[in-house]
DNA sequence: ACTTCCCCACTTCCATACAAGTCAACACAA
DNA sequence: TTGTGTTGACTTGTATGGAAGTGGGGAAGT
């Protein structure tokens, strides 16, 4: 829908609120590596570059700082921040527990108009498949979403989203890593699940989906080891991530 | 610790950053009902009772209408949000979801240390449980972020933590509402599971303890229902919160 | 050659001024 | 009395100017 390189020309409508505009691409150009990590984004290059004044780009960056994808050190600069493995790990186990619990709900109560939305969507990204990596995860995201909604927490997903954007980062960094043939089929399994209303087929089926980063994750450090924080994950031994349910 | 009404006293040390105090400050009177819903704030108002410009008054709403407490209307007024009752839903079930996944780790990996150390807390919450009910929330929060800490995710109660200001604002409505003994005896059943490593009953405790919020809810709602969004929750009916596991 | 100190360019943070929109009260006419 | 138009005191959004702090480069002294 957006290639990467259209991002940097995006344009601000000045006849709405400035910030939440500079707020949105900014935050998409880090995700997807566009500002790269440990570059300094000074308030005034920004100011120009948009042609708005300091301060919109101040309060853009306080969100920002606020979801982990800037770190500003007073008096010194504002810096894209590297990507925490900390961070990404700790971002998939709650992502894994909410959404595991969700497609539970659904299960239990999930209807078959929404099986027969998801297997459309499934389609739908099976014919994107070999398209932009972009494309699938704008779908990818929808999915999600709209499994958080038939489950009654729509705002959940909201909530989701903001440290989601830990793991894109690491999408986006290496799409080779991510077989997407392989994601769907995983979409398509707990769609089958859901319309067999087995609640533990269907949480396997989740936990694994959500579990796929992991094995990518420490392959993708090593690829881009400046991208990442120096913390631990270069001893990502035994990372107390695995989960409390052995996987089938 | 700090009594409600030293909350509105609360100076700033100008010496540090100023914004972030700031945030904090209205955050916590939000939360504890000083600031009441519906109530108008105004950046030049603040900004004088505090002692500095609008910028950092500014600067502090934008992070507070990111956690939902805010609601600001362009060019007409700023305002404390209404107590959103699904936004309080959907918090409860995160919440649920995600410490219900720590504990089973816990079981699985806890220390015969890590059990020693809830249960002082425990006892410590015991010697306090007459006290002020502030007192109590904040070892609550305490041995909460404990468990998290235990089992690898740390960071995942500070993800937590920005949406648990959602319940905590039903908490601090109605204190009688909530039987703080029951609530320490529920800390000991996770407890007792997690030195028995037994998944299954440190889950179901766990989770019972998080619905605790969910009996008193309606009743909150009907005692302060000018604090409530006034959209469902008046039908609570089956509110589709009850999560996947039946419970003993 | 090496250390020490100072100055200056640069940053974020705060204060202030201006612009643009909203809404209520009020004057005024029918 | 009622309906209408307008003014003006509010609000938030943006722009800009200092204040305080950081760090590097260069000059002076040993």
């Amino acid at each position: 829908m957006m290639a990467v390189s259209d991002i940097e020309e995006w344009k601000l409508d000045h006849s709405k609120a400035v910030s939440p505009q500079l707020r949105n691409v900014l935050r998409t150009r880090i995700i997807r590596n566009d500002l790269r990590p440990m570059s300094r984004l000074s308030e005034p290059e920004l100011a120009k570059e948009y042609g708005v004044s300091r301060q919109p780009v101040r309060e853009a960056f306080i969100t920002l700082v606020e979801e982990g994808l800037l770190e500003v050190r007073p008096q010194r600069g504002t810096y894209v921040k590297r990507i925490d493995y900390e961070a990404v790990l700790n971002a998939r186990f709650v992502r894994e527990a909410v959404e595991a619990d969700i497609v539970c709900k659904l299960a239990a109560e999930g209807s078959a108009a929404l099986v027969k939305d998801l297997r459309g969507q499934i389609s739908h990204q099976r014919a994107v498949a070999d398209d932009t990596p972009e494309h699938f995860m704008e779908l990818d995201e929808h999915f999600h979403r709209t499994l958080a909604r038939a489950a009654g927490v729509g705002r959940s997903w909201d909530f989701l989203a903001q440290i989601k954007s830990q793991m894109d980062r690491v999408r986006f960094l290496t799409f080779e890593e991510f077989h997407i043939s392989k994601l769907i089929d995983q979409h398509e399994q707990v769609a089958d699940a859901i319309e067999q209303k087995s609640a533990s087929r269907v949480e396997d089926a989740m936990r694994t989906h959500l579990r796929e980063i992991l094995s990518s994750l420490p392959r993708v450090q090593k690829l881009y080891p400046d991208h990442f924080e120096d913390s631990r994950g270069a001893i990502p031994g035994k990372s107390a991530q695995n989960s409390r349910r052995r996987i089938s």
